[in-house]
DNA sequence: GATCGCCACTAAACCGTGTTAGTAGGCGTC
DNA sequence: GACGCCTACTAACACGGTTTAGTGGCGATC
């Protein structure tokens, strides 16, 4: 291990000069081989690749953003209290998912938390002066959310994911239409749709959903959705309880539906850990699952299908949505339009916690 | 909304020259001013204060990195397939923790997720040719790993969370005086005695142990103290098999200890998302818990009080430990010296899932 | 009253790229 | 053989900061 011993001082990062002196060109001619650019012949570039490849040449991305004015990485803000993930396994499969889209281009992500959307807003700001990021995906859209005007303004690119209302919703926003903002929709009605003809289908008239945090878009969409469908269907019983996502609050709202003169007969949980939350419950109060009372999730994860009752769940992949959304971001970059996508239809799949109702 | 429809075209970001000509001041001023140096009077740095404030001013991350020579953020790098993360809840809590430690210094976290330890290396390598961070925490230390040598040799300053040997161990690997690391020992040994000793009291003999990835220190460590643990109090039964940390491989690992002649009275599951997996099994096989088998999880998590039976679990709290790590680091890169520290010994939580074995 | 020193500030160089303008040399053309 | 054109390259500048080396003005000192 005597080279270990040796002690050596760290090396310095080669720089274009560096491979220009190797090389025997100018630094010009250097910048021209290595980013395909004429202006060489092919056998100077050749030999200029070669040297910038034995040296373990990188460009410096600082130097880059200066000059070319893009950070060469994008961010994802994350704006919910920690201990309100706890459990979730959406948001790590989301950003395994934006890594998929990010790696062939050796593009990072750049990654933070913070307490509430107004602080998002003003790190976006600050990203935008640092120049820290060329683009930006946003998460967890809220029902009057000021994040999507603020990168307007900025002129700053972004995904919005799960979000937005549908193409044509007179409740859109208006933003600048020099805005490069895309949105992948999420089809919250179509999957409330899913679920609640499941569990008509199965008997239930009496329904109740443990949803998530009052403000969020997505929230608002599933409790107005699953009205309609009450509506719609002629159902007893279509109850909402909003939460914060934490399995307390899963389990209160699970107590108080159960409490009710008429308690429902079928629960749906807007995440995996409330569900299991609900589970648990059920458990204590002596009911039995499905035979007293059906429980869906709306995520499916590895508890999931692990436990028993395994749970009937919506299964749409995080990590794919990630992937999908990382990959429009990416076309914005490169100039493309923004565009309105609508993500594909979650699967419901059926497993042991859902039954026909008690008769 | 009139503002909105007239489509300002995004504003350019302020710049130092920006400052420097509103408040007639040069440049280098501006620069005395903002960053507290000596060269201007109280008068005009008050001045230059407020016109920066005024205008939106924020350095630019790249110039500072190119001139300063530091990137003002820290990495971090997930080397395991994403769906071996699947359920756990440790990673999210650890980024959280990391972030409350950067918030403070407005430092980002740059994120990166790749297929393996050699990827890992890689990615360091380009991360400190491109100037991307100033350094970076490292997890999940493995049995003879290559990651503390590269980063040595970079000089690239890092924290090694849950690694390394102790302090004065002859394993340790011997690195070059000048590298900056610093070390969070994690005792899994201690962790191991406090588990074991826990079950022993309750009176079992013969303890089986679904472990994690077998390439990982910890868990090398845990199964060696195991094995010593069991030697030194004389137990009939102390196996530990190996997974890699999914539900999947820890259904299997569980099946094949209750399929031995004589099956353990007790598991040990490396992380909670295994512990859930073996519940299930022993479910599936008509085994009670904790009336036939126990079952210790280590790692505590959401799922752990919200199951029934609740899982006695090992608790250690990963944001405080991220917040550590971090803090560590940024001790590291202003100019402390390396460290080795103990992360404090886990509380093991007595739930429902341990008992006395079967007579 | 000339000299010195200090204060507050400016000019200029530098970091590592990308880009644009400019130039030397070879070749074909009339 | 003078001219123009094309190729292959170099010089110079820009990006937005930090830092070093000045510089002008003013008061104190002998």
């Amino acid at each position: 291990m005597s080279e270990i011993e040796s002690d050596a001082p760290p090396p310095r990062r080669p720089t274009m000069k560096d491979v220009a002196r190797e090389a025997g060109v100018s630094t010009s001619a250097v910048s021209f081989a290595l980013n395909n650019r004429p202006g060489v012949s092919d056998a100077t570039r050749r030999r200029v690749i070669r040297v910038a490849d034995r040296l373990g040449w990188r460009p410096s991305s600082a130097a880059r953003a200066l000059s070319g004015e893009n950070a060469g990485a994008i961010g994802l803000v994350l704006a919910r209290p920690a201990d309100s993930l706890g459990g979730e396994s959406f948001f790590l499969q989301l950003v395994s998912g934006i890594q998929a889209s990010l790696a062939p281009r050796d593009q990072p992500l750049v990654f933070q938390m913070v307490e509430d959307v107004q602080a998002e807003c003003e790190l976006y700001r600050r990203w935008w002066a640092e120049g820290r990021v060329d683009g930006v995906i946003v998460v967890d859209p809220r029902v009057s959310d000021p994040r999507p005007e603020t990168l307007a303004v900025l002129g700053l690119p972004a995904v919005v994911i799960g979000g937005m209302e549908a193409p044509g919703n007179p409740d859109a926003p208006q933003l600048p239409r020099r805005a490069r903002l895309s949105n992948i929709w999420a089809d919250d009605s179509g999957a409330m749709d899913l679920i609640v003809r499941h569990l008509y289908a199965l008997g239930h008239r009496r329904i109740g959903h443990i949803a998530g945090t009052p403000g969020f878009a997505h929230t608002a969409r599933r409790i107005a959705s699953l009205r309609a469908a009450g509506r719609r269907l002629g159902l007893e019983q279509a109850v909402s309880v909003t939460t914060d996502f934490t399995d307390r609050q899963g389990a209160k709202a699970a107590r108080r539906l159960f409490s009710a003169p008429a308690p429902p007969t079928a629960l749906i949980c807007d995440n995996e850990v409330m569900a299991v939350a609900a589970v648990s419950v059920a458990a204590e109060r002596g009911l039995h699952i499905p035979r007293d009372v059906s429980v869906v999730s709306w995520e499916d994860s590895v508890i999931c299908h692990t436990l028993h009752p395994q749970l009937t769940a919506l299964v749409r992949k995080a990590d794919e949505f990630g992937h999908r959304a990382a990959g429009e971001l990416l076309a914005l970059l490169d100039g493309g339009a923004p565009r309105q996508l609508q993500d594909p239809l979650p699967r419901l799949q059926p497993r042991e916690s859902t039954g026909a109702p008690p008769a």
